[in-house]
This record gives C-alpha cells, sequence and structure tokens, in this order.
DNA sequence: ATATATCGCTAACATACGTTAGTGCAAATT
DNA sequence: AATTTGCACTAACGTATGTTAGCGATATAT
C-alpha cells in the first residue's frame, strides 16, 4: 500500500493531474484509461476516486488553468501602452514560453477540449472565440496604424496560434535546438511575417 | 434492408471511408464508435464489415491516401527548375487548397494518425519525418542562395505546416473570407516572413 | 495513547465497444 | 428462369471502460 507521494505544497490530486496531462497528451484523451493514469500514479484505478470526481474533470482542470493563464496574461499586455505589433510579439513570445515550459497541459488544452462536457464545454469555446476576436482586434489596430501589413486578421491570427502549437514537434525532435532560438526564429518568421 | 447508396464509381467502401473522415474529425478516432458511423452510413454496425477489415482500416486508407498525395506533389515541385521561395510557396498553396477541399480527410490524417499500428504507425511516421526533411532542405538552398532568410529550416517547416492546420478554425468560423482570399492572406504573412 | 480522518486496496457493477457467426433477401450473372 | 454472389440483418461474443461500495491500514490530531 504505497502512498502517492506528494512534494511541498502539492496536494496528492496535483500529481494526478499533473501525470493525466503527460498521459492525455501522448494517447489522447479518450484513449487514455484510468487503469493507465493509475498505473503511472503508482496506485490502483479506484484509489485515484479518492482524490478527482471524475475522469473529465482532470480535463477540465487541465484546460480552464491553461486558458487562465492565458487570459490573465492578455489582460495584461493588453493594457500597456505599447504599439500593436510590439503587443502582438509579447503575446507571441508568452505562448512560445508556455508551450516549451508547460508542454503537456498547454498541448492538452489546445488539442483535447473537444471532450469537454457541457456547460464547460461551450464555456470554454466561448472563452477561446473571445480571445481570438481580441487577438485580432489588436491586429486590426496595427493595421490602421500602419505597423502590419493590411492582411486579414482572423486568418493571421490563426497562423499564429497554429505556428505555435508546432513547437510539438519541436518537443519531439531528436536534434533539438535551444528553447531560445527556437523562440527568436518563430519570432523572426511571424512577426517578420506581420510587419510592413 | 436499405443498402448503402453508391454513385458512379464509387464503391460502397468509398461511401463508408468518406464517412468515417467526417466522424473522425468531429470526434476523434477513439470516440467515434463503429455504431456512429453505421448510423451515418445509414446501416447496422455489424454491416459495415461486409465492406472493411477492421475500424484502423479505415484510418489507414484515409492516413495513406493523403500522405501519397503530398508525396507525389512534392516529387514534381521538387524537380522544377525554380528558385527555391517559390517552390515553397507552391507547396504551401498548395497544402492550403488540399486543407480547403478535402478537409475531413486532411485533419484526420494530421491529427489522428497516432491511432494507428504498427507497421503503419512506423511507416507514416517515417514518411512524416523524411517529407518534413526534404521541404527542410528546400529551404536550406533558399537561404543558401539569399532568397531566403538566415532562420533554422526545420523551425520554418514546423511553422508552415502547423499554420497551414489553421484552416480548420477557418472552416468552422462563421464569417469565412473566400478560400482565395484566405490562401492569399497566408501566403502574404508566410512566405512574406521567409523572404528576405 | 487514543480517536479520527485520510487514503489505498479488492471486488464488482453497468455500459459501450469492436467484431464474428449465421440467416435470408435482392441484385447480378448465366 | 435458375443460380450464384453481394449485402444487410439479428444476436451475441469477449473485452475494456469509468465508476462505486466497503474494508482495513496508516498518518494526523487530540
Amino acid at each position: 500500500m504505497a502512498r502517492i507521494k506528494t512534494e511541498k505544497n502539492t496536494t496528492r490530486k496535483d500529481v494526478i493531474v499533473s501525470k493525466a496531462a503527460i498521459l492525455f497528451r501522448e494517447k489522447g484523451f479518450k484513449a487514455a484509461s484510468m487503469r493507465d493514469l493509475a498505473e503511472s500514479v503508482g496506485v490502483e484505478a479506484a484509489s485515484l476516486y479518492n482524490h478527482i470526481k471524475s475522469k473529465t474533470e482532470l480535463l477540465h482542470e487541465l484546460c480552464f488553468s491553461v486558458a487562465n493563464r492565458f487570459l490573465q496574461k492578455l489582460d495584461e499586455i493588453e493594457s500597456e501602452p505599447i504599439p500593436a505589433i510590439q503587443k502582438i510579439e509579447k503575446i507571441l513570445r508568452f505562448h512560445i514560453v508556455e508551450m516549451v515550459n508547460n508542454y503537456e497541459e498547454v498541448y492538452v488544452s489546445d488539442r483535447e477540449w473537444k471532450h469537454l462536457n457541457d456547460p464547460y464545454l461551450s464555456n470554454f469555446q466561448n472563452q477561446r472565440r473571445i480571445y481570438r476576436k481580441r487577438l485580432a482586434a489588436i491586429i486590426e489596430s496595427g493595421i490602421k496604424n500602419k505597423e502590419i501589413k493590411p492582411i486579414d486578421a482572423p486568418t493571421a491570427v490563426l497562423i499564429l496560434l497554429h505556428a505555435i502549437s508546432g513547437i510539438e514537434s519541436w518537443h519531439r525532435s531528436k536534434q533539438k535546438i535551444t528553447a531560445a532560438a527556437l523562440e527568436e526564429n518563430m519570432v523572426t518568421i511571424l512577426v517578420g511575417g506581420l510587419t510592413i
């Protein structure tokens, strides 16, 4: 009877959630079973339910903790008195750093949210839609100020966000360039692509 | 006893495969059940097995038909005597058109290949790896010729390919710009981002 | 030291899944 | 018209899944 080991300031639930992130990322939410998760935590499947309510709760937890971090950062950057293109660059860099450092969580939130149940599902979709609209608005304002090429803003947003999710391939690749180099390359191409 | 309706030059299996693409795209491979598929085809689940060997066979079929189309096009473009940046643009445009016109298939091939079984899985992964290396090589040669910024080629490839998969969001969006406008915007940003 | 809450275990449940076997009708072929 | 093939049906299988109930041990608080 081996208890789940926790480090300082982490509950047993935290351990489960972060193991779930790893598992959901590598197998997908539906394909990852609670018995798989239990094994990776070092415990029997039923024991997990002393700490969590359901499998889907794990997905909520992951999706919304990621979403909240991004929303908070956007609030912060939006209110800074700097040119639009610099705001976009800052947001881009934040996304990149998050995707590099909190890979599993961010990836799961990005790819597996479809398996949320209502009302969480609609909620998440709304947040996502609004987030993208706010990014588009920043780009629009950059276009007005002649900082950014006259492109379709929603298309630009979609390119930025999806390009970032390509960091998944970086994580999986054998010969990785450094995270810093990755960031600079991405900024060069993407901000370069937007700038007049 | 209502038979599966086929149009000219399509087998009943073709009908099943293309319905599967739609279903796998919207629910994910694992979450889509054979009973779901049967319903969307208008038949009982067991009847599907008169036409296919297994659920995974459907995924093979989809993944490899898409992969082969892209490989063939790359062969063609690679051998054209044009500058590297023009090759990249052509490939990019092909990807965009494919993603617009054969959305379901291409999307499934891109996102659900993880659920293939060996030996198909390793096979697919290899093809993918090689495909990307060939793209990177084109970019490298563009860099040598001073057509393209001195960036990390694999990173550029990853940005291109993932940006394209963002067309998924375009498909889902209510107020779509035209496919042609989408293509031009994407080319502007991405080719613009690569070019010196 | 005693009492209480925490937590992991075994066993089992209901359900959903992919798939097979076997039957009979309808279409295609002769 | 007779025969063969194609195809959809019902029934059922074995397995995997998420989850619950109830027990006993261990850590925590008094």
